[in-house]
DNA sequence: TTCGCTTTTTGATCCATGTCAAATGAATCG
DNA sequence: CGATTCATTTGACATGGATCAAAAAGCGAA
């Protein structure tokens, strides 16, 4: 896996004139992360968003002292406290890398003078909510009303380059299960 | 409670010009709906967004024949099938009224239409949906990280008025446990 | 006001998954 | 390489909430 250029990404949804393909990269600053590297501290206001061109992320909190992975966002994704992000709240959530990664992040501010500058883009930020929204959509139904068991079948079946780079332990608390039932699962498949 | 017009509360988020006053009158239609009439079954496109002026729906499903209760949208609120709206695929929910209602409903196509013959209005579906996503990500992590008494709490906090207008039975698929358990948590209170 | 239907409660029992504790295996580093 | 730390598995036991069954309470229609 190489790493997948964000324009690129971007432009499967709208078509990017040169002028706005030149903005968006001046505006999404490139940023190196090293592994386990913290980009957002819970309770920190979450600035920007970040897009993923090479690397894993995650999002994670805390529920009585225990580490509870949220999200993952692997190469080609979008990462931020989207919570925190949208109403410039402070973030209940802590986002940290998973690997060495490559991201483009964009400011909060930044974005908002986007919209403005070029209105196409709130199309773009439309779009990209709408299918963050079904995603999510999905997997709330999943845990709601899957076992333990059916819910790993069906991150392993969409996702299974999660379970190749993210450490058992987050997978299991993001999937609402502990990690030796995790373990136990596997180990009867 | 009589009813919320749309347009007010659309002004809420972004001003509202006379000529698109005028537009989203005219498109959203105003629809009458009877207490349990369906608005769609599962299988079917999801063709519309509804604003609920006055009454009350209600998405749900079946999982092994069990209707489970996956939203429940009051006076003043948007109602669809948001994924299978987004995608213009197949609904996976079905959508019920659970009182008699007053509806303003605006059909896909014609959303994109208005998308794009005023602009502004993307800018309008992006915060909508900003709101939208923020309240599942709250709903997904009350659903996995809380007990079952923890989500009664937090639903009977947040939305008293859904205890007021809801049965039970739907109440407690929504919250993920069994009527009996919810009934226990009631009786405990 | 009573009949029939739906909603809600109560009781007894069971099971999936959690908790706590400890062993094993992998990875990093001087 | 050992040594230290982190990741994963295994075992024994506890428990929240499910299931199944039935009683009780509400409620609309004639």
């Amino acid at each position: 896996m190489s790493g997948m250029s964000f324009i690129k990404s971007l432009s499967r949804i709208i078509e990017i004139s040169p002028a706005l393909e030149v903005r968006l990269d001046g505006l999404f600053r490139e940023r190196q992360v090293k592994k386990n590297e913290m980009l957002v501290q819970a309770g920190e206001k979450c600035t920007s968003i970040c897009f993923v061109e090479e690397g894993a992320l995650r999002g994670f909190y805390f529920k009585d002292d225990k580490d509870i992975s949220n999200w993952f966002a692997l190469d080609g994704e979008f990462a931020t406290s989207f919570y925190a992000f949208f109403g410039q709240t402070k973030s209940y959530e802590n986002i940290q890398a998973l690997e060495n990664s490559r991201l483009r992040c964009l400011h909060y501010d930044e974005l908002q003078q986007l919209y403005r500058e070029f209105p196409e883009t709130e199309r773009l930020g439309r779009i990209i909510l709408e299918e963050y929204y079904s995603r999510l959509e999905e997997r709330l139904i999943s845990i709601q009303f899957r076992s333990a068991k059916e819910r790993f079948d069906h991150l392993m079946q969409s996702r299974p380059d999660v379970f190749r780079r993210v450490p058992l332990g987050h997978i299991a608390s993001y999937l609402g299960i502990t990690q030796e039932t995790l373990s136990r699962i596997r180990a009867a498949q």
